[in-house]
DNA sequence: GCGATCAGAT
DNA sequence: CACATCTGATCGC
């Protein structure tokens, strides 16, 4: 959950994601995305008072948050201050200071951030430097490289700041499967459950909050059918997810919310509170979404996780992976970085410390700050080749060496200022690196392959199905709920790599079925079931190519609780634990110690070459 | 009665 | 499996 303040030390006289306290005072609001927890204030009297009184204070958003924020009555008095702002066009905007007049411009990009529908990060540049609030986002690695207002011309803009949706900032969370990968095997279990019969239903247990949204349209899409949801009224304007969603209860594939939703189920009952569509009892089963992570070097992986005798886990991301947005960081190479997370497990302190590696070499810094004047371009170094144990194939080649671009005379000026300030902003340390701190070093993510990956062709082939993320960018005019995940504009040559699965037809095979009443059996070693997936075309970004699709467990009956379950009295295992999702973190994955990343900080000052050391393995 | 905050649950 | 939300208890006004 986002911890961030609300202001940026860049531009401090602007707020984002933040509406109470300090922020108040804000020139300008924007908000990345409509989730609670980055509306903090939003609706309180305070503001609106403010805003009566002010002819220049706006809420800047993408068209479709602006949709969903005022769908809710509680924000409605937002409607003739919000200025929506469409993806991917810069737009200058005022920062008045309305009691002595002083003005300040910044023009603000609003770039996709695919963590739920309107979801946006904001790009601002201006006197005081390019400076990136990412809110919450989801990206497949490789994109940065093709978001174009991140870019000027060929090279990478010079960002001063990134402010860093970090939630999975931490090698425990090295790979999250690809959306397209966990959507596949979610599409193939409810095609295995509801094309048994009529009265086989799936409940899709999704939180309170936007997100599932692509989720529904390909369910609805891959089985011609819509789900049921509780109200379509947020939606109205979104004709691209309202055609897959409906509020008529005979569909087999729900998403209705009930407070008891849990409790219904376990008495056969849907949330809507079907129970029956003809006197028949339903069949019903459960899938929650919830986010599953491995390992560095996790190969066996599985996206849907059988949890009890008609339950299901279903792998589903919001937040990028540590590998992504290493992918991220690495290639925009930001001054400073400031998290707006704090991974669970994790302080502040430590999470500075690792996001201080994905931050611009000082030496780098130095040279591009004290530039004579009138040279305001350079081409960035080649980024070495990471040694024989680069992870390099994780990334697919996508590190090809950013090149930098200072834009203009005022934005060097910027660099010179913000960089010679060590500033806090509130609960985050600086990362900037000064004389007193030894840089860390840009290229030490480089180590921490294993080097065991197999190398495997790119698959740039056809693409038998798209994610609704890859969908045509249709050009309807806003609110486009596209601004979900659009990656539409990415279109250079490396696109190929978001082409993920062309067949996730996982044929189950046997009875496989999950049939949870009745006829399911247990192997031995208590894996039910696997699926074989269909791998052949996976892109080797990550470890999908290598491994099934959809591999459901079955957890062993432990021998404690057991209770009946199920029309016809097999017994179940009550609380269920995957022994193959108890992932372990990977022995490279631990917590750097303090006296380890002093022995870094040693070497680096002392000028010696550290790419080859892991500082995670030292020792 | 409302809002803020926290614990707890899902 | 750790995301975002909801509910209820408590406190203060």
């Amino acid at each position: 959950m986002s911890s961030f303040a609300g202001r940026m030390k860049e531009y401090p006289t602007i707020s984002l994601d933040r509406f109470d306290r300090e922020n108040l005072h804000a020139r300008a609001y924007f908000l990345s995305h409509c989730h609670k927890d980055h509306m903090k204030g939003l609706k309180g009297p305070l503001l609106k008072r403010k805003l009566q009184f002010s002819r220049t204070v706006r809420l800047y958003c993408s068209f479709v948050t602006k949709e969903l924020l005022l769908n809710n009555p509680k924000y409605a008095f937002w409607e003739e201050y919000i200025v929506p702002l469409e993806l991917e066009s810069p737009t200058q905007i005022s920062l008045v200071d309305e009691a002595s007049g002083e003005k300040e411009e910044v023009v603000v990009t609003l770039l996709p951030a695919g963590h739920c529908p309107g979801s946006v990060m904001f790009l601002f540049e201006g006197s005081h430097g390019n400076v990136l609030y990412t809110g919450d986002f989801r990206l497949p690695v490789g994109d940065v490289s093709r978001m174009e207002h991140l870019h000027s011309g060929s090279r990478v803009k010079d960002i001063q700041s990134i402010y860093l949706d970090s939630t999975f900032y931490d090698p425990r969370f090295y790979q999250i499967p690809s959306r397209e990968v966990c959507l596949s095997g979610i599409s193939e279990l409810v095609g295995n459950w509801i094309s048994q019969s009529p009265h086989h239903v799936v409940w899709l247990n999704c939180k309170a909050a936007y997100g599932y949204e692509y989720l529904f349209i390909n369910l609805g899409e891959e089985f011609n059918t819509q789900i049921h949801v509780n109200t379509l009224a947020m939606f109205k304007k979104m004709p691209e997810i309202l055609s897959y969603v409906t509020t008529d209860r005979r569909t087999q594939i729900h998403a209705c919310r009930h407070p008891k939703d849990e409790e219904f189920f376990q008495g056969n009952r849907l949330p809507c509170g079907c129970t029956a569509a003809d006197g028949t009892p339903l069949r019903i089963i459960s899938i929650k979404p919830s986010t599953m992570w491995f390992g560095e070097r996790t190969k066996k992986t599985s996206v849907i996780i059988k949890t009890g005798g008609s339950s299901y886990r279903a792998c589903f991301s919001f937040h990028s992976s540590y590998s992504e947005i290493k992918d991220f960081l690495s290639y925009l190479q930001p001054v400073n970085i400031y998290p707006s997370v704090i991974p669970i497990g994790r302080t502040l302190t430590e999470v500075t410390q690792m996001l201080k590696l994905m931050c611009r070499k000082q030496s780098d810094e130095a040279a591009f700050v004290y530039k004579p004047l009138g040279v305001l371009k350079r081409s960035r170094v080649q980024r070495p080749t990471c040694d024989s144990e680069s992870d390099d194939e994780l990334f697919d080649g996508l590190d090809v060496a950013p090149v930098r671009k200072k834009l203009g005379v005022q934005k060097v000026e910027g660099t010179l200022e913000t960089t010679a300030l060590p500033v806090c902003v509130e609960e985050s340390l600086p990362l900037t690196i000064t004389d007193a701190q030894p840089a860390a070093h840009n290229y030490v993510d480089c180590t921490e392959s294993n080097g065991e990956e197999e190398e495997e062709e790119e698959q740039q082939g056809d693409e038998e199905k798209v994610g609704a993320g890859q969908l045509e960018d249709i050009s309807s005019q806003p609110p486009r709920w596209e601004d979900f995940f659009t990656t539409e504009t990415l279109t250079d040559s490396q696109n190929s790599l978001r082409s993920q699965p062309q067949s996730y037809c996982s044929e189950m095979t046997g009875s496989q079925t999950p049939d949870l009443f009745s006829d399911e059996e247990t192997a031995p070693d208590g894996f039910s079931l696997t699926l074989s997936g269909s791998q052949s075309n996976h892109s080797s970004q990550n470890m999908d190519s290598c491994l099934p699709d959809t591999l459901i467990i079955q957890p062993e009956l432990d021998g404690q609780k057991q209770r009946e379950e199920g029309d016809d009295g097999i017994i179940q295992s009550e609380s269920q634990q995957s022994s193959d999702f108890d992932i372990p973190c990977t022995p490279e994955s631990k917590v750097p110690r303090r006296d380890e990343l002093s022995q870094l900080y040693r070497k680096l000052a002392a000028g010696e070459d550290i790419r080859a050391l892991d500082y995670r393995t030292e020792h």
